[in-house]
DNA sequence: TTATAAATTATTGTATACAACATGTTTGAC
DNA sequence: GTCAAACATGTTGTATACAATAATTTATAA
């Protein structure tokens, strides 16, 4: 097999996406090649990647630590985010073509399915297909890659929240109204569909972080 | 000294930006390593950051070459970047802070020097502060970063222009605008400035290509 | 002379070695 | 008992060594 540094990049970017690496925790080198039976090195060149792209960060003679940039960070990255989508959205409303109008449609039934079923795990995954499906069809290469790289890193900040109330149904006619309005070729309605898609997880996101303030702000206080 | 890899790493994405290393080209790990006067660790290190970021790719067993996505991926970054900096604008309008204000003034002064004195070299210069201030004015660090880099990665390109036609002054004017849109608190209108000060630059970068090409497709077929 | 195959060279990818520095601990003085 | 300093330990950052594979050259045959 080839390079093997790509699958140890994932490897540990995943543990760090879903939270096997909390944030702020320091990740030991020699460690890390235990744990995957490699050298040091190849581990470097891993951390390295993820350095370059704002997952870890490297302190001086200290090692790599998980980024923590607290929820503000996140909140702001929701709201690049939300104007990423909007753009694809907008985009793939001028430009898709009709190969992409299929796929949409089939990721749009296999959300259905998923939402019928209240699978969502299911949907969690077919939900991610469909964005992606509308990000290529923005005939964007590079803000197909920007999108997916984002929709990526908030991975696990999204997780929290399909579950909670019925978000799910929510989610899946908000995809109704982005669909047609993509097909329908109005790019300024596809982008304030999408634009609001995303924004309203961001702004779920900081709800339940204020609520969790508040409840240590008790916790602290209490006796 | 502390680190040294973050030099390397900028040295040699200089090296790329600037066009020292040309798109396509072949980055020697042994070569680079003279160069700079160390080990190869460090430079593969660096590179797998580059790497990340996209400016370089790694083939399996077969070493670095610098990116080389033709014009079409260099309009999209365009297109992407006039959105980011758009939505940076609406923010700096809405969220500015008095410090945020005099920074703004100030650099914009500063242009307007260089621009009196027609020096493209020192224009260059402001510009990018001015763009900069506008980035932290946003209030939204994330944006601001991503801005930064997308700024950074699309410098090249960007410097092709600045001479031709009476770029510069076109610049100023356009810059004179966006100050007063950001300072009124005119989001949408700030947006609209800031989007079209961009997408010019992506416009122009393809008129540009476009120009060579036919050039090209000339000499070709010619005697 | 050209095309193909074998051998040689060169370069990558990984492991190991080692030095510089930070951290943690023990010892000693006040 | 507390604080400071010296020592011991551990970890990073860099250099070197080596094996695997791609590129190149040379040799051979048609």
């Amino acid at each position: 097999m080839g390079s093997t540094f790509h699958k140890l990049r994932d490897d540990i970017e995943n543990g760090i996406l879903t939270g096997d690496f909390a944030p702020g925790a320091r990740l030991d080198e020699t460690q890390l090649a235990e744990r995957f039976g490699v050298s040091r090195t190849p581990i470097r060149e891993a951390l390295m990647q993820l350095s370059a792209i704002g997952l870890i960060e490297f302190r001086p003679r200290r090692g790599a630590l998980v980024a923590d940039h607290g929820p503000k960070y996140v909140f702001e990255m929701f709201e690049v985010m939300a104007e990423l989508e909007g753009m694809a959205g907008a985009s793939a409303a001028r430009r898709h073509t009709p190969e992409d109008k299929t796929q949409l449609l089939n990721a749009h039934l296999r959300c259905q399915e998923a939402a019928a079923n209240e699978d969502t795990d299911a949907y969690y995954y077919e939900n991610e297909a469909f964005h992606h499906v509308i990000y290529a069809a923005s005939q964007n290469s590079f803000l197909s890659e920007q999108c997916a790289f984002l929709h990526r890193r908030l991975r696990p900040y999204r997780r929290l929240q399909l579950r909670v109330h019925n978000r799910m149904k929510a989610s899946f006619d908000e995809h109704k109204q982005i669909i047609e309005k993509i097909l329908a070729g109005d790019a300024p309605a596809a982008r304030e569909s999408l634009l609001a898609h995303v924004k309203i997880q961001g702004d779920r996101f900081s709800d339940l972080i204020a609520s969790l303030e508040k409840i240590k702000a008790k916790a602290t206080q209490g006796p």
